[in-house]
DNA sequence: GGAAATAGTGGGTCGAGACCTATTATTGGG
DNA sequence: CCCAATAATAGGTCTCGACCCACTATTTCC
């Protein structure tokens, strides 16, 4: 009486829901220890790999609502993860820059996520975790990239 | 000013989560047309696979708090997909019935989630497939199995 | 036979994520 | 110069999943 069903054992999609939610469940804890979620670390992401956006960038990039942009914001720079600035350029935007902590920061959270995944993909070796990464890469290209968010 | 953050794409976990999320949000879609959810798949595929269940033991099961049960059986129960009996050895428990109509509900789905599998899976071949489900297998088959519900 | 455990039920809370509608600055086009 | 579009913001709603507690009926254990 512990199993779970096999009709549902044999979708590959359901396996991907479920390892998925593991692992961002994993990374909320983690997140959480901070008082961060997931949209943090993405925001904290999109800016170290791509450097200074407009909010209305940030929120094009990931897919987030440009309200929720702001919160995000609010709270990523309460504790001086990144610098909100005004374009001189055009008085309407703000500039959003990660500083030197919020780098920090996100290096930290990257290592833990990357101690995560390597508890997760235990029992896979290099050469399969390196296959499964292809495949995910593979299956999330050509998705229609739409649907909700990037959160995780 | 399109694509994401690569070090979030560089995450193995973090890919797992979004084509795992793309999966879920589609199925929800379709359950969604029938005014389900989730769980109420999750149910009618565990009495499907395992025959009848005490409403406790789909809770263990499932994984699912047995209040939320209650409320799945009820939703199930309206279109006559479940039924419930008094077990008369212990009356403190019910027993929960896959009918008819509960059986076809759940071919349609298991059809449909199929189909949004080939969707979600087309830039894969059969080989790819099946190393791509052997290898989720794999991670899941040892994973703590704890964490929030199995939910889709 | 009475107390404790168990099964089901009802009625909530909570956080996350998606989404929506003003409102205020500011800019750019007619 | 005025109007429409744009950027940010504030302040909500809604759904879902997870979870929790109180209560009733029933069974089991001592």
């Amino acid at each position: 009486m512990e199993e779970l069903p096999p009709s549902l054992l044999g979708l590959t999609t359901y396996l991907m829901s479920k390892a998925g939610k593991a692992a961002r469940g994993r990374l909320a804890v983690r997140l959480a220890a901070d008082g961060l979620r997931m949209w943090h670390m993405a925001v904290l992401a999109a800016l170290a790999d791509f450097g200074p956006h407009a909010q209305r960038d940030l929120s094009a990039r990931l897919g987030i609502d440009p309200s929720d942009v702001v919160k995000v914001l609010d709270e990523l720079s309460a504790p001086g993860f990144v610098h909100r600035a005004r374009d001189p350029a055009d008085r309407r935007r703000v500039t959003v820059t990660i500083t030197a902590g919020g780098q920090r920061e996100l290096t930290r959270l990257t290592r833990e996520a990357r101690a995560i995944q390597d508890e997760i993909l235990a029992p896979l070796d290099a050469a399969e975790r390196a296959q499964l990464h292809d495949l995910l890469t593979r299956i999330l290209v050509q998705q229609p990239l739409s649907g909700p968010g990037a959160g995780g």
